[in-house]
DNA sequence: CGTAAAATTGAGCTGTCTCAATCAATGTGG
DNA sequence: CCACATTGATTGAGACAGCTCAATTTTACG
């Protein structure tokens, strides 16, 4: 598997996607670096593109499937009318973007590229009679659904209650262990392309003050943050913090 | 219908719940006075009384059914290593604790009590069963559960990049409009039996605080809050100020 | 009616924000 | 492939929203 290893590593986004789990998406990935993906779906789906920094999807846009995230990093957006916002979530390459849009059409939120890369819309209506005939399918979507549910409410917990620290030490600690799940730690280290910007609409802070506590972690040998990786040096003392 | 206003707040509870509404529960609401309910129910359930301000589910228990608060409010709630803690969401009569229990057994968090109250708790084989034989069943539930989300939604965005002025006048809103929808707003008043300690753990505030903000209010003439009923004096300001 | 729970008030403190200026990195078009 | 434009990070000084502590009063309830 030396050819795997030596892949760019959103190439190998698609290996821990839901859908492949459960043989809904059949995509074939070729390991060799020139040609592209083949692909032979079992659902089907619609591929595009998105560029950094973009909006994927507006607010009170109407989709007609459920988006997965297949190769970059993404996230929700909640817009006020106030003109701050808030991050929802953060979608690592493999993830679906919301379970919610398994049994709502209208998505109110703004889906928004952090890194470029691409995204399969999978049918709606194909996808609902998967889950409906099959009771494993249907349960994957929904312990999925409560997984997201669950991570919101830690965001509410975070948000409510914990010092600006804690929050951020555990925002990496999270990210962390999801790259870890899915297998994406090479060399004690991880992909890491969220900016401070994104830390701070995550954590409910400043830019300016996410520097400052960055940088308190930085002193202290906690972790290590730049170019678009991030190694957590001090796993225990991060933990402590986030306590 | 005079017999029906004259009862208590509480005793009307079930008029609104999901499970009645779905045909799922078809308790008799008998309106005399002395007399208790006669139940006749479609789904196995159980029925249970809590008292006022205490633990009704201790965290990590595993249900064999899905609650649902017939009389009485209660609230949902995550405690912190660090000895704080945030209410998720309040629930009023008639609401279902939460729907994610209708595809997971364990609940991690904490839910109490906020005034005495009745609890039903329905089984949740039997339920599944109604929700893979009937689709509008379903798609009640899943509903259900993404409003539940959405609120979850709204709650990060408050907590992350709102003012505590802003996150009250939200949450007093936000209650209105439910027991709005549910006919219950009797005089220009709801039933409103959150004490500030409540409102300040939902708000991821500090009772001191919640309590100069709603006097504030009370200054204003926004609102009148006391004796356990909340009135909106001025709810275009009060929007204003939640914008 | 007595005790426990909740609300109020004031004084002082601090975590986080705002503003503003500078510097570094990243991306883009010619 | 370079130069410029954009986006992101850092730093410091000052301000303020919301916190802590503590004492007192009011309300709720068995």
């Amino acid at each position: 598997m030396t050819a795997t290893s030596k892949l760019p590593a959103q190439k190998t986004g698609c290996s821990n996607c839901i859908m492949r789990g459960l043989g809904l998406c059949t995509v074939l990935i070729d390991m060799g670096w020139e040609r592209p993906y083949a692909a032979e779906t079992s659902i089907t789906q619609k591929k595009s593109n998105f560029a950094a920094r973009r909006t994927i999807f507006h607010p009170n846009t109407t989709l007609e499937g459920v988006p997965v995230i297949c190769e970059g990093w993404a996230t929700s957006i909640m817009k006020l009318s106030n003109g701050r916002r808030q991050i929802l979530s953060f979608m690592v390459p493999g993830e679906l973007v919301t379970c919610r849009l398994l049994f709502e059409r209208k998505l109110h939120l703004s889906i928004d590229a952090i890194t470029r890369g691409s995204i399969r819309t999978f049918d709606l209506t194909q996808l609902r009679a998967a889950m409906t005939m099959s009771p494993p399918i249907f349960d994957t979507f929904l312990s999925a659904y409560n997984e997201e549910r669950n991570r919101a409410d830690q965001l509410i917990a975070d948000l409510g209650r914990r010092t600006a620290t804690g929050r951020i030490a555990r925002l990496m600690l999270d990210i962390w262990s999801r790259m870890e799940k899915a297998g994406k730690v090479a060399d004690g280290a991880i992909e890491f392309p969220l900016r401070q910007t994104h830390i701070a609409d995550a954590t409910g802070l400043t830019t300016v003050y996410v520097s400052k506590v960055i940088n308190a972690f930085r002193n202290g040998n906690l972790v290590e943050y730049s170019e678009r990786s991030l190694k957590i040096l001090d796993i225990d003392k991060l933990r402590q913090l986030a306590a």
